[in-house]
DNA sequence: GGGAGAAAGTGGTATATAGTGGTTCGCCGG
DNA sequence: CCGGCGAACCACTATATACCACTTTCTCCC
């Protein structure tokens, strides 16, 4: 399970560490995929896997689907993690998320977040409204 | 059962005493998460799993879905009690709850709240407040 | 009621490891 | 054959965590 949220260097290779946190629970294929939001997501192999099924799955007639198709599968890399405990990120999906010198690294229960500080301060502020919030949590029942 | 308020010292680094009343009933894995009223909330193991699987068999394309699941896991954090009894309380969450060098912490049945001294206190005084307390509790008809 | 001992609470220090940046080596292209 | 780019390796620095020692408070016994 991924939770917390974590600050890092991102060089200009492009390389960024994994969390350490997070780092024993990506042992097998790592996939990186454009995220929903300007954002990345970093998926175990059973997570993509899951998705790759549902999305499959979806008619082949149908725009929307074959859009979201595209959108998930033509951005998606498969990346290793080096002896360093670091992720290449490719250019094309640093662009994505405008990413520079830095990203914020998010758990989000079975995948990971990646963000520009920006954008995440953003996203943040959104969070933190109280009356939104209640709404939210209104729907889960707790 | 958590019962019963206490006031203790948070260090430099984060780290705050759990009450001895209440760690031998913190044996299993600790969540720690943000609360409702900026505030942070500590839950035992099996609190936390149904939350996780409610909010994780959400939909990832709903937009509201993904925020309430950032909003979730992203300020949570799976914490250990160290071998004097004390927890590590990461910034983020430090900075959501207001923490400085001391806190209070709460026994609030099944769950323990984490309050800044000042947050405490304005609660504390609606709590004091007779006359809407009849009011509010009575809609409750326990 | 007082004292002693044990447990709870607090703070500091050291060390392992997480994190960062640089350099070299190899491969591919010109 | 030479040059450039990319990827892996290596070394250093910063930070987080675990360990240790001390103080204070509470409880039990005399």
């Amino acid at each position: 399970m991924f939770l917390g949220q974590y600050r890092h260097s991102v060089d200009d290779k492009g390389r960024m560490i994994v969390p350490a946190r997070f780092r024993d629970m990506l042992t097998g294929p790592i996939y990186l995929t454009q995220g929903f939001d300007q954002n990345l997501r970093v998926l175990p192999e059973a997570a993509f896997v899951s998705i790759y099924e549902r999305v499959t799955e979806m008619s082949t007639t149908n725009p929307t689907a074959r859009q979201l198709r595209r959108l998930i599968f033509s951005t998606a890399q498969q990346v290793d993690i080096d002896s360093n405990g670091r992720i290449l990120i490719p250019k094309y999906l640093r662009d994505v998320a405008s990413l520079n010198d830095e990203a914020i690294v998010v758990g989000v229960g079975e995948a990971l977040e990646i963000w520009s500080p920006d954008a995440w301060e953003t996203q943040n502020q959104q969070l933190q409204d109280a009356e939104s919030n209640a709404e939210r949590f209104a729907a889960l029942d707790i």
